[in-house]
DNA sequence: AACAGTCCCAACCGCGAATGA
DNA sequence: CTCATTCGCGGTTGGGACTGT
Protein backbone atom coordinates (compact mmCIF):
# COMPACT_ATOMS: atom_id res chain seq x y z
CA UNK A 1 0.00 0.00 0.00
CA UNK A 2 1.48 3.64 -1.17
CA UNK A 3 0.41 5.97 1.67
CA UNK A 4 2.25 9.88 1.70
CA UNK A 5 3.54 10.52 4.83
CA UNK A 6 1.33 13.69 4.51
CA UNK A 7 -1.52 11.02 4.45
CA UNK A 8 -0.33 9.16 7.56
CA UNK A 9 -0.05 12.12 9.85
CA UNK A 10 -3.26 13.68 8.53
CA UNK A 11 -5.23 9.46 9.43
CA UNK A 12 -3.32 9.79 12.93
CA UNK A 13 -4.68 13.28 13.01
CA UNK A 14 -8.29 12.83 12.36
CA UNK A 15 -8.36 9.70 14.68
CA UNK A 16 -6.65 11.40 17.38
CA UNK A 17 -9.09 14.25 16.78
CA UNK A 18 -12.40 12.23 16.77
CA UNK A 19 -11.43 10.64 19.88
CA UNK A 20 -10.76 13.99 21.71
CA UNK A 21 -14.08 15.53 20.74
CA UNK A 22 -16.01 12.96 21.36
CA UNK A 23 -14.15 12.83 24.58
CA UNK A 24 -14.58 15.91 25.40
CA UNK A 25 -18.61 16.18 23.92
CA UNK A 26 -19.23 13.27 26.24
CA UNK A 27 -17.72 14.56 29.35
CA UNK A 28 -18.72 18.04 29.46
CA UNK A 29 -22.33 17.57 27.67
CA UNK A 30 -22.07 19.83 25.26
CA UNK A 31 -25.08 20.63 23.41
CA UNK A 32 -23.95 20.75 19.92
CA UNK A 33 -27.21 22.10 17.88
CA UNK A 34 -28.19 20.01 14.63
CA UNK A 35 -31.07 19.73 12.26
CA UNK A 36 -33.33 22.66 10.82
CA UNK A 37 -32.09 25.80 11.60
CA UNK A 38 -34.61 28.56 13.49
CA UNK A 39 -34.77 31.97 12.29
CA UNK A 40 -33.24 33.41 15.50
CA UNK A 41 -29.93 31.29 15.18
CA UNK A 42 -30.20 32.48 10.81
CA UNK A 43 -30.46 36.01 12.00
CA UNK A 44 -27.72 35.39 14.10
CA UNK A 45 -25.59 34.42 11.13
CA UNK A 46 -26.44 37.13 8.87
CA UNK A 47 -25.86 39.76 11.04
CA UNK A 48 -22.55 38.31 12.20
CA UNK A 49 -21.20 37.55 8.38
CA UNK A 50 -22.56 41.12 7.74
CA UNK A 51 -20.52 42.46 10.18
CA UNK A 52 -17.33 40.49 10.17
CA UNK A 53 -17.32 38.56 7.15
CA UNK A 54 -17.43 34.85 6.09
CA UNK A 55 -14.29 32.46 6.96
CA UNK A 56 -12.79 30.57 9.91
CA UNK A 57 -16.10 28.77 10.49
CA UNK A 58 -15.52 26.72 13.58
CA UNK A 59 -14.84 30.35 15.42
CA UNK A 60 -17.22 32.49 13.66
CA UNK A 61 -19.68 29.59 15.01
CA UNK A 62 -18.82 30.42 18.91
CA UNK A 63 -18.07 34.02 18.15
CA UNK A 64 -21.75 34.67 16.82
CA UNK A 65 -23.36 32.33 19.71
CA UNK A 66 -24.31 29.74 17.73
CA UNK A 67 -24.16 26.22 19.03
CA UNK A 68 -23.59 24.84 15.69
CA UNK A 69 -20.72 22.92 13.94
CA UNK A 70 -18.83 25.58 11.84
CA UNK A 71 -19.14 22.81 8.70
CA UNK A 72 -23.25 23.49 9.84
CA UNK A 73 -22.50 27.18 9.66
CA UNK A 74 -20.73 26.98 6.88
CA UNK A 75 -23.47 25.40 4.78
CA UNK A 76 -26.16 27.02 6.15
CA UNK A 77 -24.71 29.88 4.60
CA UNK A 78 -23.94 29.36 1.42
CA UNK A 79 -26.56 26.48 0.36
CA UNK A 80 -29.23 28.86 1.78
CA UNK A 81 -29.12 32.59 3.22
CA UNK A 82 -26.41 33.89 1.02
CA UNK A 83 -27.64 36.76 -0.54
CA UNK A 84 -27.17 36.21 -4.22
CA UNK A 85 -28.44 32.40 -3.84
CA UNK A 86 -31.04 31.74 -6.89
CA UNK A 87 -34.45 30.45 -5.71
CA UNK A 88 -36.89 28.90 -7.74
CA UNK A 89 -37.48 25.66 -10.66
CA UNK A 90 -33.88 24.91 -12.60
CA UNK A 91 -34.62 26.93 -16.16
CA UNK A 92 -34.31 25.04 -19.28
CA UNK A 93 -31.41 26.43 -20.26
CA UNK A 94 -29.77 25.62 -16.73
CA UNK A 95 -31.22 22.21 -17.29
CA UNK A 96 -29.30 22.37 -20.66
CA UNK A 97 -26.14 23.63 -18.83
CA UNK A 98 -26.29 20.57 -16.16
CA UNK A 99 -26.90 17.89 -18.73
CA UNK A 100 -24.00 19.40 -20.59
CA UNK A 101 -21.70 19.79 -18.39
CA UNK A 102 -22.37 16.58 -16.35
CA UNK A 103 -21.46 14.82 -19.61
CA UNK A 104 -18.31 16.48 -19.73
CA UNK A 105 -17.26 16.01 -16.19
CA UNK A 106 -19.65 13.97 -14.29
CA UNK A 107 -20.10 14.58 -10.66
CA UNK A 108 -18.30 17.64 -10.32
CA UNK A 109 -21.09 19.38 -8.41
CA UNK A 110 -19.25 22.57 -7.40
CA UNK A 111 -17.44 23.07 -10.86
CA UNK A 112 -21.10 22.89 -12.53
CA UNK A 113 -22.25 25.64 -10.35
CA UNK A 114 -19.74 27.73 -10.56
CA UNK A 115 -21.76 28.36 -14.37
CA UNK A 116 -24.54 28.61 -12.91
CA UNK A 117 -25.06 31.99 -11.16
CA UNK A 118 -26.61 31.78 -7.50
CA UNK A 119 -27.02 28.13 -8.17
CA UNK A 120 -25.43 25.73 -5.38
CA UNK A 121 -24.05 22.52 -5.56
CA UNK A 122 -25.99 20.84 -3.34
CA UNK A 123 -29.27 21.82 -5.76
CA UNK A 124 -27.70 20.92 -8.84
CA UNK A 125 -26.88 17.73 -6.97
CA UNK A 126 -30.47 17.06 -6.01
CA UNK A 127 -31.64 17.81 -9.13
CA UNK A 128 -29.82 15.31 -11.15
CA UNK A 129 -30.58 12.74 -8.55
CA UNK A 130 -34.44 13.29 -7.90
CA UNK A 131 -35.02 14.14 -11.91
CA UNK A 132 -32.63 12.82 -13.85
CA UNK A 133 -31.84 9.52 -11.95
CA UNK A 134 -35.96 8.93 -12.26
CA UNK A 135 -35.45 9.20 -15.88
CA UNK A 136 -33.07 6.57 -15.85
CA UNK A 137 -34.51 4.44 -13.34
CA UNK A 138 -38.18 4.76 -15.28
CA UNK A 139 -36.00 3.34 -18.81
CA UNK A 140 -34.31 0.05 -16.53
CA UNK A 141 -30.93 1.80 -17.47
CA UNK A 142 -28.09 2.80 -15.69
CA UNK A 143 -27.79 6.55 -15.16
CA UNK A 144 -23.91 6.01 -16.18
CA UNK A 145 -24.29 3.23 -18.81
CA UNK A 146 -23.61 4.81 -22.83
CA UNK A 147 -27.55 4.27 -23.57
CA UNK A 148 -28.88 6.47 -21.31
CA UNK A 149 -25.75 9.52 -21.90
CA UNK A 150 -26.82 8.87 -25.45
CA UNK A 151 -30.50 9.39 -25.15
CA UNK A 152 -29.36 12.93 -23.15
CA UNK A 153 -27.79 13.93 -25.90
CA UNK A 154 -29.29 12.95 -28.85
CA UNK A 155 -32.68 13.29 -27.23
CA UNK A 156 -33.16 15.63 -24.88
CA UNK A 157 -30.75 17.64 -25.13
CA UNK A 158 -31.77 18.70 -28.81
CA UNK A 159 -35.20 18.71 -27.25
CA UNK A 160 -34.02 21.58 -24.75
CA UNK A 161 -32.56 23.76 -27.53
CA UNK A 162 -35.88 23.32 -29.58
CA UNK A 163 -38.07 24.71 -26.66
CA UNK A 164 -35.26 27.71 -25.52
CA UNK A 165 -35.11 28.89 -29.33
CA UNK A 166 -39.12 28.85 -29.84
CA UNK A 167 -39.31 30.48 -25.98
CA UNK A 168 -36.56 32.89 -26.53
CA UNK A 169 -35.84 35.75 -28.97
CA UNK A 170 -32.40 36.38 -30.23
CA UNK A 171 -31.75 39.23 -27.63
CA UNK A 172 -32.01 37.17 -25.01
CA UNK A 173 -28.97 35.25 -26.07
CA UNK A 174 -26.66 34.86 -23.49
CA UNK A 175 -24.87 38.30 -22.75
CA UNK A 176 -21.29 37.09 -23.18
CA UNK A 177 -22.17 36.86 -26.51
CA UNK A 178 -19.35 38.29 -29.12
CA UNK A 179 -19.16 38.74 -32.67
CA UNK A 180 -16.25 35.76 -32.77
CA UNK A 181 -18.50 33.05 -31.23
CA UNK A 182 -20.72 33.34 -33.87
CA UNK A 183 -22.38 30.02 -33.73
CA UNK A 184 -24.95 31.68 -31.11
CA UNK A 185 -26.79 33.00 -34.07
CA UNK A 186 -27.16 29.70 -35.40
CA UNK A 187 -27.43 27.98 -32.19
CA UNK A 188 -30.32 29.60 -31.51
CA UNK A 189 -31.99 28.49 -34.81
CA UNK A 190 -33.84 24.75 -34.70
CA UNK A 191 -30.79 23.50 -37.12
CA UNK A 192 -27.78 23.58 -34.51
CA UNK A 193 -25.56 21.36 -32.80
CA UNK A 194 -26.06 20.59 -29.05
CA UNK A 195 -22.39 21.45 -28.80
CA UNK A 196 -22.18 24.76 -30.26
CA UNK A 197 -25.14 25.88 -28.22
CA UNK A 198 -23.39 24.49 -25.16
CA UNK A 199 -20.54 26.89 -25.83
CA UNK A 200 -22.68 29.77 -26.68
CA UNK A 201 -24.73 29.19 -23.28
CA UNK A 202 -21.38 28.90 -20.89
CA UNK A 203 -18.19 30.29 -23.20
CA UNK A 204 -16.54 27.08 -23.11
CA UNK A 205 -14.71 25.99 -19.86
CA UNK A 206 -15.32 30.00 -18.97
CA UNK A 207 -17.36 31.51 -16.03
CA UNK A 208 -19.04 33.43 -19.24
CA UNK A 209 -22.51 34.11 -18.06
CA UNK A 210 -21.58 35.52 -14.28
CA UNK A 211 -23.13 38.88 -14.53
CA UNK A 212 -26.29 37.85 -15.17
CA UNK A 213 -28.67 39.01 -13.21
CA UNK A 214 -30.64 36.51 -11.59
CA UNK A 215 -33.41 38.80 -10.69
CA UNK A 216 -34.45 40.35 -14.14
CA UNK A 217 -35.71 39.17 -17.01
CA UNK A 218 -33.28 37.71 -18.68
CA UNK A 219 -32.41 34.40 -20.44
CA UNK A 220 -31.95 32.50 -17.40
CA UNK A 221 -35.61 32.46 -16.37
CA UNK A 222 -38.45 31.23 -17.75
CA UNK A 223 -38.18 27.92 -15.75
CA UNK A 224 -39.99 24.62 -17.55
CA UNK A 225 -39.86 21.34 -16.03
CA UNK A 226 -38.28 18.95 -18.92
CA UNK A 227 -40.63 16.51 -18.06
CA UNK A 228 -42.92 18.39 -20.74
CA UNK A 229 -40.50 18.03 -23.56
CA UNK A 230 -41.31 14.25 -24.20
CA UNK A 231 -43.25 11.29 -23.16
CA UNK A 232 -42.17 8.67 -21.05
CA UNK A 233 -43.26 6.06 -24.37
CA UNK A 234 -41.51 8.74 -26.87
CA UNK A 235 -38.16 8.27 -24.80
CA UNK A 236 -38.74 4.63 -24.78
CA UNK A 237 -39.42 3.90 -28.16
CA UNK A 238 -36.03 5.64 -29.03
CA UNK A 239 -34.27 3.51 -26.89
CA UNK A 240 -35.77 0.59 -28.03
CA UNK A 241 -34.80 1.63 -31.73
C1' DA B 1 -60.97 11.72 5.82
C1' DA B 2 -57.26 8.47 6.39
C1' DC B 3 -53.59 6.09 5.03
C1' DA B 4 -49.59 4.65 2.13
C1' DG B 5 -46.25 5.59 -1.09
C1' DT B 6 -43.29 8.82 -3.39
C1' DC B 7 -40.85 13.05 -4.08
C1' DC B 8 -37.86 16.60 -2.85
C1' DC B 9 -34.55 19.25 -0.42
C1' DA B 10 -32.07 20.82 3.69
C1' DA B 11 -28.77 19.08 6.45
C1' DC B 12 -25.43 15.76 7.90
C1' DC B 13 -21.33 12.75 7.33
C1' DG B 14 -16.80 11.11 5.92
C1' DC B 15 -12.90 12.08 3.69
C1' DG B 16 -8.88 14.32 1.48
C1' DA B 17 -6.48 18.54 0.75
C1' DA B 18 -4.78 22.86 2.21
C1' DT B 19 -3.03 25.90 5.55
C1' DG B 20 -0.87 27.56 9.63
C1' DA B 21 1.70 27.15 14.02
C1' DC C 1 8.82 17.94 9.54
C1' DT C 2 4.86 17.20 12.58
C1' DC C 3 0.61 18.24 14.32
C1' DA C 4 -3.75 20.82 14.61
C1' DT C 5 -7.22 23.10 12.37
C1' DT C 6 -10.05 24.51 8.65
C1' DC C 7 -12.08 24.12 4.20
C1' DG C 8 -14.55 22.11 0.49
C1' DC C 9 -16.37 18.28 -1.98
C1' DG C 10 -19.39 14.37 -3.02
C1' DG C 11 -22.47 10.92 -1.04
C1' DT C 12 -26.29 9.95 1.94
C1' DT C 13 -30.37 10.51 4.75
C1' DG C 14 -34.48 12.24 7.56
C1' DG C 15 -38.62 14.11 7.38
C1' DG C 16 -42.07 17.31 5.61
C1' DA C 17 -44.89 18.00 1.46
C1' DC C 18 -47.37 16.13 -1.99
C1' DT C 19 -50.13 12.66 -4.53
C1' DG C 20 -52.84 8.69 -5.27
C1' DT C 21 -56.11 5.28 -3.53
Amino acid sequence: MNISRTEFANCKTLIKHKEEVEDVEKKMEIEIRRGPWTVEEDMKLISYISLHGEGRWNSLSRSAGLNRTGKSCRLRWLNYLRPDIRRGDISLQEQFIILELHSRWGNRWSKIAQHLPGRTDNEIKNYWRTRVQKHAKLLKCDVNSKQFKDTIKHLWMPRLIERIASTQNVEFIPNHYSPENSSVATATSSTSSSESMASSFYGGDQVAYGTSDPNSGNWFNGGDAFETLWSFDELNKWLLQ
